[in-house]
DNA sequence: ATGTACTTCGAAAACGTTTGCGTGTTGAAA
DNA sequence: TTTCAACACGCAAACGTTTTCGAAGTACAT
């Protein structure tokens, strides 16, 4: 077991300066080609490779972005770092990933670890707790020092900064609309509570959609789930009392769930109950039925957020530029789930 | 936008040398109450933090791992991670994820990346084009180095080094004893293609349960898939060809479209036809039916593989030990697909 | 012999820490 | 008055790089 050889041993091993072992490996011309030959085998043959650490110390950049999950078990927070993985290897980054598992405090605490030069910049998705304190200073600190975020998904008006996200409201609306082309006139909707902010969006598409429509706004339709409770009995029971068209799910599990206890009850889907989905994940996929449902392309927003952070991270002339906010396409997938 | 502070800018500021100022910093007794106490507050008022990227030039360490994955999007994986970050961030740690995307090369550059210091050890499950080629000088390498590497799920006996595994073997066994409990004789199998380690394990498994029960091991009832392959077709042949009793599949994915095609073909599950999986994953438990399934605990194998490698980084009796091989225990969940 | 110009290399600072050791200043004991 | 702890602090090295600048050495022309 030979520890990594270092410049300054290559030095002493072939009598110059580490200076001299500095330049040659990088072909400075004020080397000689003979010496510079020389270290050069002498390197390669002791596999020399420059330490990361030293060279993120000299150059006050560590090529390492941070990205922070509220959960990684969420397919969707696994598209988006695939997608972030993917560009910032392709820049020569390399990334770090950490869990708030919901809650604020870990949210601060990977932050404030991290914020000591450990990496360069930020990448995250608030979670459901930092949402509803709606307290971000951590987030404005980290931003103050002159360390660059990028915001996704979860994202908040009160901080400015990068963002990339979807437009929920019009997603939701576009689905929504698309159970009333249907012709279906009872169209429930089963979402998240209010402080979760795309929750709160969709739920706006889908009210927006109904109006325009002429449609009652029934809030015994809406089922706003804490994600605490049992919900699958709160979505059986709106099943039960209520004779409905379509439903419209906020995320994946929702989707199946209904589907699941919609079976159950001995309600056909989709000749009896049409049920549209959001996030194209896995479950969605490979349920029977399959669920039609809203895509949100993971990939592409960690991608495109890891670009934007790496764009701010690589321009010179700093913060000239203003922030702006992306807007990743969805798109509506009809499987089986709807008529 | 202030920069971090350093020492150098307190000492500066306060009129003393940089070494007092750290020293204050770490309270200690060298330095007078009140140069203590006045350092502090200025400290503490300025929000310093030490760099990180500076101490770990200074310690040679890092207080970062990384783990290795070939994809993130398999939920076996991402639970595998967030047990490695749950106990990686209780010892201070922080994890960095790379993925290979199952290529042997981007294993490799991940690896050479950042065995120059940039992380104390590795975590990984090899790729499948790694365990294809049984190529494994970069781990070795990297082991040479003197750097930590745990092996999980996908493992070599080419490798001397820490692993933490399930007992696919047996697990496959138990899931096909299972079956012939049940007085099911015409038993198929879905897996994969040998060179896959697990894949081959629990092919033995299902051998050696039919064996030990005096059921003739029928060729055609093994589907070895290759992952290119539209293996929709082949389950589906498998299922025309054959009046199966049971199926037991080596994955989710294999197991739910198995389910799906047997709808199609009107053949009730689990009525007529039981399938086991492998992996307890989202799609076993929201598929409906739902999927009776080897469970491999995914936090605990993450965890436990954090766990012997943050030990052997932080034992001062540099490799005395041995290397051991921990076998986490699979548990066989019954749910709807089986009788 | 002197001056000029070029080639080839090394010293040293810098990035931000930690820490062993040396040094200067006190106060008290002898 | 001298001596000696104890106290309080600073120096400098070390971690491994990169890079600027200056210093030798050589070669050539004057």
């Amino acid at each position: 077991m030979k520890r990594k050889v270092t410049l300054k041993q290559i030095a002493k091993e072939l009598d110059v300066s580490i200076s001299t072992v500095s330049k040659s490996l990088k072909n400075s011309l004020e080397i000689s080609e003979d010496t510079r030959q020389k270290i050069q085998a002498f390197a390669k043959l002791y596999n020399y490779k420059p330490n990361n650490i030293a060279l993120s110390l000299k150059n006050r950049k560590t090529k390492t972005i941070c990205i922070i999950i509220p959960e990684i078990i969420h397919h969707f927070f696994a598209t988006v770092i695939s997608g972030v993985e993917n560009v910032a290897n392709e820049n020569g980054y390399n990334v770090l990933v950490c869990l708030s598992d919901e809650s604020f405090d870990k949210e601060v605490i990977n932050m404030e670890m991290l914020a000591n030069g450990s990496i360069d910049g930020f990448i995250m998705s608030l979670s459901k707790e930092t949402q509803q304190k709606k307290d971000f200073h951590h987030i404005v600190e980290v931003i103050n020092q002159g360390m660059p975020v990028v915001m996704f998904d979860r994202v908040t008006n009160d901080i400015l900064c990068d963002k990339v996200i979807i437009d929920d409201n019009l997603a939701a609306f576009n689905a929504t609309q698309f159970l009333v082309d249907k012709g279906f006139k009872k169209i429930a909707l089963i979402t998240t509570v209010d402080y979760v902010s795309v929750g709160k969006l969709r739920t706006k598409g889908y009210i927006k959609a109904l109006k325009n429509n002429d449609i009652n706004v029934d809030e015994n339709l809406i089922l706003k789930i804490e994600d605490t409770e049992n919900f699958e009995a709160l979505i059986e029971d709106l099943l039960v009392n209520n004779d409905l068209d379509a439903i419209f799910a906020v995320n994946e599990i929702f989707a199946v769930t209904a589907i699941k206890l919609a079976r159950k009850l001995n309600i056909k889907v989709p000749e009896e109950l049409s049920i549209i989905g959001f996030t194209d994940g896995i479950i969605s996929k490979y349920s029977t039925p399959s669920i039609s449902t809203v895509s949100q392309n993971g990939i592409k927003m960690g991608g495109k957020a890891a670009k934007m952070l790496i764009e701010r991270l690589e321009s010179e002339d700093e913060e000239v530029e203003q922030y702006s906010t992306e807007v990743i396409e969805t798109e509506l997938i009809e499987r089986e789930s709807t008529i």
